[in-house]
DNA sequence: AGCACGCCGACT
DNA sequence: GTCGGCGTGCTC
């Protein structure tokens, strides 16, 4: 018997299945799916079985053996498994990247070394002495001096030493000491009289025992109710009157929390319309796409609910996705307060272990919900029954690194897979979406009313060019400033939007002109008033203030443009009286932070809430009747052509985070470019009439989803190799690909330069190019085989997020 | 000769 | 990716 296996090795020859024999004690056990230890070269690395055969072509000579099975139950599905070819042909990857993709990474594989002394009559070198310690085994960590390595490497040689790897799995299952209280009274009697009077502690715990006969008890809440010591408890435990099991138990993040259960709500018209639309497809086992396109506060997530609702009669499983879902509590407590127990939820805020177990709950069927962000649509449910995008059109279900695969995809190849409905919702679709849902690739449902009919708040756009004129150079307008003073005087809240962290985006020499970059990047740094430093937001170098000029050593250095941090500095100095949380990246990078800062703002121990993007989605507050955006031009202007979509996107989004019940809301939006199509549309919450003037931009300039683009990225430390290897892609893909392609560039990266790398692009825009995955292919070999080697880094994104 | 370093190829 | 093998060139 022959097992097929990946290995855990990303290099282009190795991305193929290997051969191993089975050995004779795991011929009943192994399965495809599960993960195993082979040798391969000289060393020891995690694999996954892909497949079981009888028969090979590899010679005799060259077959090995398993070395250990990993698993019992395999931690891939058949599903994951074809799932991963499809992932490796659509996104170029590894099939090993493939596969780790859809796994938490608890079980990715940890390697060390473990250095051991064979020959103990060796007098070792004071160096090597140094690290044992006088211990048998040590780790040897890679970041040892050079000559340290090449020392033990000879004494390896000599075998003096021995030099092992071990592959660990990165985070255990998590297990507790559980204590069995005997259950049989009378032999708990037995034990007590046997305890001698001097052990007064042990009759103490007996004695207690004796009140809970058959019971189960974690050892450290024994100990700590009854404030003893293990000793004690081991006497105990010897004498008969109890016995200790280690139990696997899951770290539950939601321990501490009791939540009431809701039921459903009443539907409108419009909701219930697109519910029986899915129920029916639902019903047919249809794999069928719907958008669902509703207005902020119209009610889709009472959609979602019933449908699941749906799906779990049948004992069927359901997938929600959210965006980075941490940000959005509001959002999973809705899940959890209807469906309690039987969700998971899984998100970036929950350490290793947590999402493991979550992970673990879910493989087992222990639950039939898990809300989570984009990696959650690899939950291994087998029976999916209904998949659900929200706000479908963000940019985070598309993973910026390999495998670079948009969770859209995969969910409607799952919904393929098990024959279920697949709901995209948002309130301001992607046009690829869109366009698909009017060609009729999706089913379009609108719901273009709010359940309670509230008015979707009244938007002013504020010519920020005006206010200059009229001598106020102040970052608020005087209409948005008099509109924060009414809320206050009647104690409502406020949000308000800058989409800049940090104090000043960028510091100036007034006499040179010179502005502050970083060292590793061609970006300028941005000021933190707060830890007084200045710091580049794009690979994190921080370095001190400057008080004079680097380049002129002129002491007029200033600092230019407003992030959140002087934003709440000013609001300070004009508006006293208001009490203002700030949230942004500085402010929530502890764990839960993010829940307290919403938390305190829900309870109104805040006026304003001030934020980025995280606070554009997702909250829901009774209170907020004003929204005001300090300036919409951030968005607009990037060098990539779905500036305008996020623009609107963003503030459609913030909008509708005002008078979302019974008070109306008004947001303020000011711009520079308040004639920009963009937010006109946004101001009057036109969504296809923004969609329509969109598609023909897109059309005139061949953009998606009018043409697929593909965008090439080429890195490297010199910026000559950098440019070189660009027109060397460029050329090859020009004599490779037909003329129905159109290929532009290579151009610099508009960030020209990252952590110290140049960077070059190119983009291939195609409506139809049979040639593109083979060519794309060879060219994915050309580097892996060549390029690679001269220090070259290239990445193929298929359908970017984004072209910068 | 003895070894450091870089390049190449193999890995079931 | 990571190892060993092998060639080159430098040092004692």
């Amino acid at each position: 018997m022959y097992a097929e296996v990946i290995v855990d090795v990303a290099a282009y020859p190795i991305d193929r299945p290997f051969d191993y024999l089975v050995p004779e004690q795991y011929r009943e056990l192994i399965e495809s799916g599960s993960r195993v230890k082979v040798p391969f070269g000289n060393r020891q690395v995690l694999g996954f079985v892909t497949a079981l055969k009888s028969e090979t072509d590899v010679p005799t000579d060259k077959q090995k053996p398993i070395g250990e099975l990993l698993d019992i139950e395999p931690v891939l599905t058949q599903e994951m498994l074809e799932m991963t070819k499809w992932l490796k042909r659509h996104t170029l990857c590894y099939e090993i990247d493939a596969l780790q993709v859809m796994l938490p990474s608890a079980l990715r594989a940890k390697y060390e070394k473990i250095l051991g002394i064979v020959d103990h009559n060796v007098d070792l070198p004071q160096s090597v002495q140094a690290l044992f310690q006088q211990r048998e085994h040590v780790e040897l960590k890679v970041d040892e001096s050079k000559e340290l390595l090449s020392l033990i490497k000879k004494l390896v040689k000599e075998d003096i030493l021995s030099l092992e790897t071990s592959i660990k799995q990165k985070t255990a299952v998590k297990k507790v000491r559980m204590i069995h209280i005997e259950s049989d009274l009378e032999r708990l009697k037995t034990v007590y009289d046997s305890i001698s009077n001097q052990a007064k502690k042990q009759k103490d715990v007996v004695k207690w025992m004796m009140d809970h006969p058959g019971e189960r008890i974690v050892s450290a809440d024994l100990l700590k109710q009854l404030s003893t010591t293990n000793a004690v408890l081991q006497a105990v435990i010897e004498k008969g009157a109890a016995t200790l099991q280690m139990e696997e138990i899951y770290r539950d993040p939601y321990a501490d929390r009791t939540m009431d259960k809701t039921t459903k709500l009443a539907l409108t018209n419009e909701q219930h319309l697109a519910l029986s639309e899915i129920i029916d497809s639902y019903d047919k086992q249809e794999a069928k796409t719907f958008l669902l396109h509703g207005i902020t506060g119209s009610g889709k997530t009472e959609v979602y609910l019933q449908a699941i609702e749906r799906a779990l009669l049948d004992d069927l499983e359901a997938i929600v996705l959210v965006p980075e879902i941490s940000l959005t509590p509001q959002m999973t407590n809705r899940f959890k307060e209807r469906f309690g127990s039987l969700v998971a939820v899984l998100h970036s805020g929950l350490s290793t272990g947590e999402k493991y177990d979550e992970w673990r709950k879910i493989k087992r069927g222990e639950v039939k919900v898990v809300v989570g962000a984009r990696s959650a649509i690899f939950a291994p449910f087998q029976n999916v029954g209904i998949i659900i995008l929200d706000e479908e059109h963000e940019g985070t279900y598309k993973q910026d690194d390999s495998p670079r695969y948009h969770a859209r995809d995969v969910a409607i190849w799952r919904s393929e897979y098990h024959n279920c409905p697949v709901i995209l919702g948002s309130a301001t679709p992607s046009l690829e979406s869109y366009a698909r849902a009017k060609k009729g690739n999706y089913t379009l449902l609108t719901l273009a009313n709010r359940p309670k009919e509230q008015a979707l708040p009244e938007v002013s756009v504020v010519d920020m060019r005006e206010q200059l004129k009229n001598g106020n150079r102040s970052m608020f307008s005087l209409e948005l400033a008099e509109a924060i003073n009414v809320r206050l005087d009647k104690q409502e809240q406020m949000v308000l939007f800058l989409n800049r962290r940090g104090h000043s985006s960028f510091v100036l020499c007034r006499d040179c002109g010179t502005v502050v970059e970083c060292p590793n990047c061609d970006i300028s740094m941005t000021y933190h008033r707060h830890q007084e430093k200045i710091k580049c937001h794009y690979c994190g170098e921080e370095s001190q203030v400057p008080h004079t000029c680097p380049e002129c050593s002129s002491e007029h250095i200033r600092f230019f443009g407003t992030g959140t941090q002087k934003v709440e500095e000013e609001i300070a100095r004009l508006f006293p009286a208001a009490r203002v949380l700030r949230m942004d990246v500085d402010t929530t990078r502890k764990k839960g932070s993010h829940e307290h800062i919403l938390k305190l703002f829900g309870e109104g121990k805040a006026d304003i809430l001030l934020g980025t993007q995280m606070i554009a989605k997702g909250l829901d507050f009774p209170n907020i009747t004003l929204v005001g955006v300090l300036s919409a031009d951030t968005t607009l202007h990037l060098a990539d052509f779905r500036a305008a979509e996020k623009t609107f996107q963003l503030l459609t989004q913030v909008s509708g985070r005002a008078g979302r019940h019974d008070k109306a809301g008004e947001v303020i939006v000011q711009t520079y470019t308040p004639e920009h199509y963009a937010i006109q549309f946004a101001q009057h919450h036109d969504f296809v009439p923004f969609y329509n003037q969109e598609m023909m931009n897109r059309k005139q300039f061949l953009y998606p989803p009018f043409t697929y683009v593909v965008l090439i990225q080429i890195t490297h430390e010199d910026v000559l190799m950098t440019a070189e290897y660009a027109h060397k892609a460029a050329n090859w893909l020009r004599d490779n690909l037909t003329d129905q392609s159109e290929i532009i560039g290579p151009t610099a990266s508009s960030i020209s330069r990252l952590q110290n790398r140049y960077r070059y692009q190119c983009l291939i825009k195609y409506k139809k190019e049979p040639t593109l995955p083979e060519v794309l292919q060879q060219l994915t070999r050309m580097y892996r085989t060549d390029w690679m080697k001269k220090g070259i880094l290239m990445s193929i994104d298929l359908n970017p997020s984004s072209i910068m």
